[in-house]
DNA sequence: ATAATATTGTTGCAAATGCAACATATAATT
DNA sequence: AATTATATGTTGCATTTGCAACAATATTAT
């Protein structure tokens, strides 16, 4: 006899419901604390602060969107001057490789601040212990997921 | 000093990126094993038949879409035979319940079936254990998130 | 050398989604 | 009684997304 019978007993549709209340919730915050940028541009800009030069299918394969909307997403950063494309090779192939401004810098990092500023006044119920065996928990599940997807980046 | 300054750190970042998995591998392995109905249909599926006699804004605020989505699922589902849709009143208010046929009961439980063995068949490196605990981990985290994010469904 | 395959990025379009506005009916307020 | 607010569902449209096809170039196989 299963206890899982059902979808909505599943790991799975906990992880799509809830990744559905963390996106609600930072379009809710963003729009509440009138960023200057959408969720979507402040991941892609994070990670590109963090991964100097990196190039447009890198960034695609991190921030999990495909290459059409990523190139899109950099379009708006590049026009907003919150991102520097050049041109470069990766193993003899032409690549668009991408760096942030010092303006883009400075908006992510204080999208960033008031973020975090906003998240630390929230009601703290989960403790910062449950809160990292939690992200341990994800990570290692992610890693087994990701073995049995195909990613078509 | 805080060790959450990027978002890719945070414990959201890994809700939307695992979600993104387990939604491609939703896709992909419906695809595979050629099933009748969408993950999404499934899902709506599979809730009423957990919930008979549901009404739409009901299930809307189940499976988390907005009430023109769900009505348009519901749409598709009633065409293919799968569900029934009647008026109702609740509180004395019309609306429109649902049950699930006959035809849909079949197709659900065996979609449910299917998927379950496919699942049963991939590695397991997760002990059920372990995702007993993330599972009740990421139902308390969700918990204390709907507090914070207006649903406007 | 030629053909086939692979990598990276762009274009274009169909499908899905999000959201405001409407329609309808009821409850609550003044 | 009249007005306002609430609940449920639908319609219509703009935006986003997903995906196939293309372009350009490089590698590998025949």
């Amino acid at each position: 006899m299963y206890k899982c019978q059902h979808y909505t007993d599943s790991i799975f549709y906990q992880f799509e419901q809830t990744a559905k209340y963390c996106r609600f919730l930072g379009v809710q915050v963003f729009q509440k604390l009138n960023m200057p940028i959408s969720p979507d541009e402040f991941y892609a800009l994070d990670v590109i602060m963090m991964h100097d030069n990196i190039c447009q299918r890198e960034l695609a394969k991190l921030i999990l969107k495909d290459r059409p909307n990523t190139g899109r997403i950099l379009d708006s950063l590049e026009e907003k001057g919150y991102i520097e494309r050049f041109a470069d090779t990766k193993n003899n192939r032409l690549v668009r490789r991408m760096k942030i401004t010092d303006t883009g810098k400075k908006i992510t990092e204080e999208t960033s601040e008031r973020l975090r500023e906003y998240i630390s006044n929230l009601p703290k119920i989960f403790s910062d212990e449950d809160k990292n065996r939690l992200k341990e928990l994800i990570i290692r599940f992610r890693e087994n997921l990701e073995k049995e997807v195909e990613m078509k980046i």
